[in-house]
DNA sequence: CGCCGCCTGTTACAAAGTGAAACCAAACTG
DNA sequence: CAGTTTGGTTTCACTTTGTAACAGGCGGCG
């Protein structure tokens, strides 16, 4: 299962044994996953980081799942699944009514969960996206960015070979230019992930990327280092 | 489950909430849904475009829902599903009597629907109902898709011969260009399953076609890899 | 039926990309 | 200027993808 950054899921539910358990068995199968006990945790959860998908509870103490999910809705497209412990009927139509992607009743089998997201994953991605912000070609320093055929072309016009890593550094660099950027914010930015202690990874990919498109990798112009904060993208942007 | 043939259905229904919660719902999981109020709406509706399953229900003002299903059978093949609130085993013999492909008590569990439309749909398939309109041709970086003929014309004008796989791939690459797409949607999209753990058949397939596509299948300029995300299709398509 | 050939996906291995560890160099500190 | 901290670079193990070789399945044809 490969996806550039691993799905985010936020599983809201008040029963730490179920969020626990879900915790674990979505992680294991390549999703990253975070929790939260009610819908005040849910909130915080969503402001902090980039998710992909929303698993709720309906039953919830404080604000109840049916009202959260009609909130989300109401303000993204961010798609929810429901879970459910009522009985038959009612659910039936509970469910289409919240405005989830998809539900189920409890009790449930993971893997079905596991299913479930995946299937609403794929349809999302599926989906015309919106807008994406690949505006189509960026330009910096005589340097051409096709962002939808994720080409560089050099000043002189050849293309210039980048990894996937670099690719997505250099997007993170072009779209938030003159700006220092942390390792850390770097690493979320083009990796979906936050840095582990002595993460030394972005360094690495800095100097790889410094080799190819700096005309003098010892004495950069374009990816400048700012000792104590992070690298700073020099040069001037254009779309 | 490509968006653009995407089965179209049409909801009548008099109740407003529920043509509205279904059409949300079924939308939401790939299908095209157009809705209706009574007999004259519906019939205005299918004179409008191409519409490959209906789901009806009973009980409409005006003619009842039992009558315009004996009209719609007696003029054409198209496939129709009964929705009704009516008590147990009546209705079952009468809804099938008159040739309904299938039938649903309320409340319905919309998953159910759901299954029910598919499993129809997949039983059609073997005659496809209105014309598809799929008479199509796209063209990318100087070749030509030939959507009706299934034929790939290269630059050149000489016909490339695709298998039926290939052919489902970039027909799956083309109608989605400049994002990338993950091994796991691109199943979907061409075989209409999803990836089993280790699944390399994608990347096989994706293999087999640059070598027929690509002038250089080692430096791939169409069908481009990207790293534990899957690959993009980076040609400009137009239709 | 049984043979044959094409498609397809599996397995196995090669090649490329990535990041952890180690070491070196430069920049800051006092 | 010695010591400390931070970033640059190399090396190497590991992961992911590319490719070849092979095997089963399905359909056409004798």
């Amino acid at each position: 299962m490969s996806d550039l950054h691993a799905p985010h899921i936020l599983v809201v539910d008040d029963d730490r044994e179920i969020r626990e358990l879900l915790a674990r068995f979505l992680t294991r199968h390549g999703l990253r996953v975070s929790t939260a006990r009610d819908g005040v945790d849910m909130m915080k959860a969503l402001d902090g980081s980039a998710v992909d998908l929303v698993v709720l509870d309906l039953m919830l103490p404080g604000e109840d799942g049916l009202s959260l999910c009609r909130r989300l809705r109401a303000g993204s497209t961010l798609p929810v699944i429901m879970l459910t412990a009522m009985g038959e009927d009612t659910d039936r139509i509970v469910g289409l009514e919240m405005g989830a992607d998809d539900y189920l009743p409890k009790p449930f089998n993971p893997r079905e969960l596991l299913a479930r997201i995946k299937a609403v994953l794929r349809r999302m991605q599926a989906a015309p996206a919106a807008e994406s912000p690949a505006g189509d070609t960026m330009r910096f320093d005589g340097w051409t960015m096709e962002l939808g055929a994720r080409r560089l072309l050099s000043p002189d016009g050849t293309e210039v070979e980048l990894s996937t890593g670099e690719y997505e550094l250099l997007l993170a660099f072009i779209t938030h230019p003159r700006r220092v950027l942390s390792r850390d914010l770097l690493l979320d930015l083009a990796r979906g992930r936050s840095a582990a202690p002595f993460d030394r990874s972005i360094d690495i990919q800095v100097m790889r990327l410094r080799r190819k498109i700096e005309s003098d990798p010892k004495e950069p112009r374009l990816i400048k280092t700012v000792r104590g904060g992070g690298y700073v993208f020099a040069a001037e942007v254009a779309s």
